[in-house]
DNA sequence: GTAGCGTTACTACGTCATGTAGTAGGGCAG
DNA sequence: CTGCCCTACTACATGACGTAGTAACGCTAC
């Protein structure tokens, strides 16, 4: 089962999401329970255990996260990194455009980018071309 | 009302505004009726009129077309050119994440971009550059 | 003027994604 | 053996989107 096209993610998707990107480093002995990330939510929302399993699962059937067992319960990692995600949300706004005016949708892009953002594209594209020199 | 948050497309939305945008020059005598869209889409599937125009009144509800009245009958013009739209898409893509992972993610992105959307980014940079100086 | 025809406005229904959560049942600790 | 914890399964609401029917109204051609 490969990732899906469609990589987007809700609001509570995205929360727990974070909660696993988290995980430094995300070894499998560091995995997270269902608890654990309903414990990390709790404090912030008012949220039924339940529906973080639901949400879990949703997320595995995607490909988004792996588990494992521990005993009874599953032990929760990211699949992927938060920047491969963001890179494949990248991707597939581009995928819609015409080649002619990819140029133009880039420049508009930069337009409303930030400095910080732009200094970060920079550096991208500087080591993208010394590692391919 | 200013363009909402999600200007993501669904695949009608999509075909339809790509009716629109390839009005060419864009001015409100070369606006679209309902009639002309249908029958443009009508060449390649088969969909009712009131499809269409239930998906025109929908999207003009999401601010991405405007409309006139021609008589009875509406005539549409895209709100926003097809590289703003992407320029928007671009810019949600990178609206949840870590500013310090921020270039990771665009490096991740790099390596997934061909050749030619490279180029492209470094002109769209260049032309940034330029206008700036 | 009247019968169509074209056009809109309104309503409706199916599906899918997502948020949300309850309940049943099984295994382990005490 | 009993309660607690965890999963599996089911369920329901909402919103977006694809899809389209029906009612109603005005213009046009006889």
């Amino acid at each position: 089962m490969k990732m899906s096209r469609r990589a987007r993610l809700g609001d509570l998707e995205r929360a727990i999401m974070d909660r696993l990107w988290a995980i430094d480093p995300p070894t499998p002995e560091a995995a997270m329970s269902v608890r654990e990330i309903h414990d990390s939510l709790s404090q912030e929302r008012d949220i039924a255990y339940t529906t973080v399993m639901t949400v879990l699962d949703r997320l595995t059937k995607k490909g988004l996260v792996t588990r494992e067992r521990d005993g009874r319960a599953w032990r929760y990692l990211p699949q992927s990194t938060s920047e491969e995600l963001t890179a494949h949300l990248l991707r597939d706004s581009l995928d819609h455009i015409d080649t002619s005016d990819r140029r133009a949708a880039m420049l508009h892009f930069l337009d409303s980018a930030s400095a910080d953002e732009i200094d970060d594209l920079k550096a991208a594209l500087a080591e993208l071309e010394s590692r391919q020199a």
